[in-house]
DNA sequence: CATCGGACCTGTTAGC
DNA sequence: TGCTAACAGGTCCGAT
């Protein structure tokens, strides 16, 4: 479901239902996500307080009261909506906050990889400390593509997916900015050049912001924090295309498997 | 150190 | 129709 286009779409639709509201009680149904849910410990700091802000790094929500932060990542198929009233449960809705005046957010999560996260220092949450630059913020270039991948043989594919190289890539946004930028996907990180690198800088860039603008991609039923979808999918040219003719020739969309993932690619277009 | 595969889960779909 | 295997938006961790 979320890739960083569908967290940045979450998290500004849920954000003005929970700036500032008082939260009543946690609610944890199903504990064993990724990581053990520490109820306990966010019982004890998030009930009777209240969250001032949220803001995104990488796919991590994180969410800052007086006390410290939680954190949250959807996974691979988690997603947050605001109910503005209690409604029954459905099998995958593990988690509740619920605020004040009866509205809650709710977390649901049927193949339970995403977690939840307490921390009390700002930003020295183990998760959070090795991430690379974000995408869309001013430490990101071409530059640091190409300094950061000398002497490095793996694929450039896993090399931006990587959350070291750059946070929050994932198969999707991987595959498109590599399709927009003319470099396929299993050419050596090490051996791709200056000039191509900030092509790529700049479609990662371009893509993941025209893609926030619509509210993110729609898969199965992604739907954003209001409950609305994404409408970006109309604009993916490679990523669920396999067998399809390109979108700037006629070559034929080839699928191949980089790291356990589908990277779908026009052998003509991409070098 | 860099790289690769396995692991965590459930649901859907393709193929027999 | 029913069973099985492969695959799905992520990413950490241990083995090599």
């Amino acid at each position: 479901m979320p890739e960083l286009p569908e967290v940045e779409t979450t998290l500004r639709g849920i954000e003005p239902y929970i700036i500032n509201k008082k939260i009543n009680d946690i609610l944890v149904r199903q504990s064993s996500l990724r990581w053990e849910v520490p109820v306990k410990k966010l019982k004890e700091n998030i009930v009777g307080e209240s969250f001032s802000k949220i803001k995104r790094r990488a796919k991590y929500l994180i969410f800052t009261s007086n006390l410290g932060n939680l954190i949250i990542h959807l996974g691979m198929s988690g997603s947050l909506k605001i109910l503005l009233n209690m409604e029954a449960p459905n099998k995958h809705d593990h988690i509740d906050i619920k605020f004040e005046d009866k509205s809650l957010l709710r977390f649901t999560d049927p193949r339970r990889f995403g977690s939840f996260h307490w921390t009390n220092k700002s930003t020295e949450h183990p998760l959070l400390m090795n991430l690379g630059p974000e995408p869309l913020g001013n430490h990101f270039s071409g530059e640091h593509l190409f300094n950061f991948s000398r002497g490095r043989k793996l694929p450039v594919k896993n090399f931006i997916m990587n959350s070291k190289t750059i946070a929050g890539i994932g198969n999707i946004y991987a595959s498109e900015s590599l399709f927009e930028a003319g470099i396929k996907p299993h050419k050596a990180a090490g051996k791709i050049s200056l000039p191509k690198y900030e092509n790529l800088a700049y479609s990662i860039k371009r893509i993941l912001q025209e893609s926030i603008n619509l509210g993110g991609t729609s898969l199965k039923d992604f739907v954003g924090g209001e409950g609305k979808p994404g409408f970006y999918k109309p604009y993916l040219a490679v990523y669920g295309r396999e067998g399809k003719k390109c979108k700037n020739c006629v070559t034929i969309l080839k699928n191949i498997r980089i790291g356990q993932r589908s990277s779908v690619f026009c052998s003509n277009c991409q070098k």
